[in-house]
RNA sequence: GGUUCCGUGGUGUAGCGGUUAUCACGUCUGCCUGUCACGCAGAAGAUCGCGAGUUCGAUUCUCGUCGGAACCGCCA
């Protein structure tokens, strides 16, 4: 006799004694004849049990979750359940054995649980147990494992890197971990590997991945934890099309090995650019597309005053076009959409619609020409409504591209069982940053500009555009990268554009900086959230559902109760008292 | 740091300035030999998150606080 999972067991099984291992997910008393659906993590197979077997007894008084070891035979049932994979058999029980008892449950262990996130957080290893977490689980397994085995036969080695680093200020905020060895010093958890990703190019390893867990200690969201984990990449002697190259054919390996969804390759390409232009967003969701249009020019005599104004300050006026759609937005639904683009710090949402006249907030104030001028400008045909933001690029940018997602998915224009996927290229190598009164980088202070613009790093900064890359698929960033500076010169200049003098930078990249002066090799490379390809598997929006044991919006454990306050004996052998 | 929403038996909900606090699931007891959302009958189970205020009276209104969620800022 073997031990058996469930889900194994079918009708060529019949007549076979078998042992089985699980948990009672539901009993039924029909008085006298009592069925007891057994789960492990196979699935689901139903036991049955009558009152002239020995064992009727002690089955009666298991419950919901008792642990059980049976031994029984396989038989063919009387009636079949095609909701089970094992519905064509059940197992008669001769052996019983409660291996452990359970409480009764805070919630019901099965997939239309009622229960809310929160409850079901703080019994996360209850919601484990349900299938649909299971199946997340071997899902999340696969992705890593089909990521190893690529990236094995591509030549890279799995090389581990240090979790108690050096606190860099530069980027997002770091968790710190106290020296207690150390008086008055901490050590930082990595943000990412980048660092020392780079220094193992310098180290002659080549190729280099790992699958790393990074910390970052920012506000939450959805798609957000402090701690998640990166397929990290590195490799040397390459270009940007080689990283490119060997990552989207270990998407497409993912892909394919962890869901069986072929990809084909090569993916599209977008400049930053054009995707900021056109949707609003650095990671566009191409899955439909609604794209922004740029109807300043019309307006340059405009009559109406907040236009007018907007062009005067170097504003400008977009819009996106929602097909056949006038009718379905009433005016209750458009102040909605309004006060949604104002959380975007849009200062208004203006629209038309193209009934049997054109209609809509600023219709009136339009001349017959303008009219006419967007109509044929937006192609717009009967039926169609126009929403239009003007001011300051980067805020309309934002906010019609956040509309734009929200009315794809009011509308329910996304095919959600398409993966649309794109390389978003070209960044920008600096933003001005308003906070600091300077450029800062876009990426990181180690990403190599392209080689047309490294004459203007000093010279303009706001027109250098760097070699960096991001993967997007259907909204979400799931990977990006570079290609990182190698020469000492470029790199110096690179400094000076971020105005950063020379204490500064040993200061905060000091052994790095040194690094790279002994035969540093072209290198790049990039990450994957490991997390968030997960989610796109899985189809979840939520980053919790694919973390075995994740964290809350604020960034605390509701099962384990982390973070929690410290003996004052410990706080004191690390040197550190609290602020009353 | 900011905005919005939520908190009522174990779970999920309804509700209201004065209720015996609604319903479903679950739990327990009894009956039931082919169920698989088993069925039937009954029972237990609630500090209405916590604190203060308004009021004759607060689960309900106000403020605070704690917890949860989403978004903006932030996340090189």
């Amino acid at each position: 006799m073997k031990k058996i999972q469930n889900v194994t067991l079918s009708k060529k099984n019949v007549g076979e004694t078998v042992e089985l291992y699980g948990w009672v997910a539901k009993k039924r008393n029909l008085g006298g004849l009592l069925f007891i659906d057994l789960r492990d993590r196979s699935g689901i197979v139903q036991l049955v049990v009558r009152p002239e077997d020995a064992v009727y007894e002690m089955a009666e008084t298991v419950r919901n979750e008792y642990v059980l070891k049976v031994e029984g035979t396989v038989l063919e049932r009387e009636s079949k359940n095609d909701k089970l994979a094992t519905g064509e058999i059940e197992v008669q029980v001769e052996g019983l054995t409660i291996l452990n008892t359970s409480l009764e449950l805070p919630f019901e262990v099965s997939e239309d649980t009622t229960a809310l996130e929160d409850t079901r957080l703080k019994y996360r290893y209850l919601d484990l147990r349900r299938t649909r977490l299971q199946e997340i689980m071997r899902l999340r397994h696969k992705i890593a494992l089909a990521t190893r085995n690529f990236l094995d036969k591509e030549g890279f080695l799995e090389i581990e890197t240090p979790i108690l680093c050096k606190s860099t200020p530069e980027g997002a905020r770091d968790y710190l971990v106290p020296s207690r060895v150390n008086d008055g010093k901490f050590y930082a958890l990595p943000q990412s590997p980048q660092i020392f990703k780079q220094l193992l190019m310098v180290g002659g390893m080549e190729k280099y991945f790992q699958i790393a867990k990074c910390f970052r200690d920012e506000d939450l969201r959805a798609d957000r934890q402090p701690e998640f984990t990166q397929i990290d990449i590195e490799m040397s002697f390459v270009e940007e099309d080689d990283v490119m190259d060997v990552a989207e054919r270990l998407v497409a390996s993912v892909f394919k090995e962890a869901k069986g969804i072929e990809v084909s390759l090569p993916l599209r390409r977008m400049k930053y650019t054009d995707a900021i232009n056109l949707y609003g967003s650095d990671k566009p969701d191409l899955r439909f597309d609604m794209p922004i249009e740029e109807i300043s020019s019309i307006f340059t005599n405009t009559e109406i005053a907040f236009l007018k104004a907007v062009l005067e300050e170097n504003g400008m006026i977009n819009a996106i076009v929602a097909k056949n759609c006038a009718d379905k937005y009433s005016r209750k639904e458009i102040d909605k959409l309004t006060d949604y683009v104002k959380t975007y710090r849009a200062g208004g949402l203006a629209y038309l619609k193209l009934e049997e006249e054109m209609t809509g907030s600023i219709a009136k104030l339009l001349s017959d020409k303008e009219k006419s001028e967007i109509i044929s400008a937006l192609q717009l045909e009967k039926n169609d409504m126009v929403f239009i933001i003007s001011g300051k690029k980067e805020i309309v940018k934002t906010s019609l591209g956040a509309l734009r997602l929200k009315l794809g998915r009011d509308l329910e224009l996304i095919d959600k069982t398409k993966y649309e996927m794109l390389w978003v290229v070209d960044f920008p190598s600096f933003e001005y940053s308003e906070e600091e009164g300077r450029f800062v980088a876009c990426h990181h202070p180690f990403t190599s500009p392209k080689d047309e613009d490294v004459n203007k790093l000093i010279s303009d900064p706001g027109n250098c555009y760097s070699k960096a890359y991001d993967i997007v698929i259907n909204g979400y960033e799931a990977g990006g990268g570079s290609i990182r500076i190698h020469n000492q010169e470029v790199q110096n200049k690179m400094f000076e554009a971020l105005g950063l003098k020379d204490e500064e930078i040993k200061e905060k990249f000091g052994f790095f900086v040194d690094a790279l002066k002994y035969g540093t090799p072209p290198h790049g490379g990039l990450a994957f959230g490991l997390d968030r390809l997960t989610m796109l598997l899985a189809e979840t929006e939520n980053i919790r559902d694919v973390i075995a044991f994740p964290k809350t919006a604020s960034a605390s454990c509701l099962m384990s109760e982390a973070p929690n306050i410290v003996a004052e004996k410990q706080l004191e052998e690390l040197h550190i008292s609290l602020k009353k």
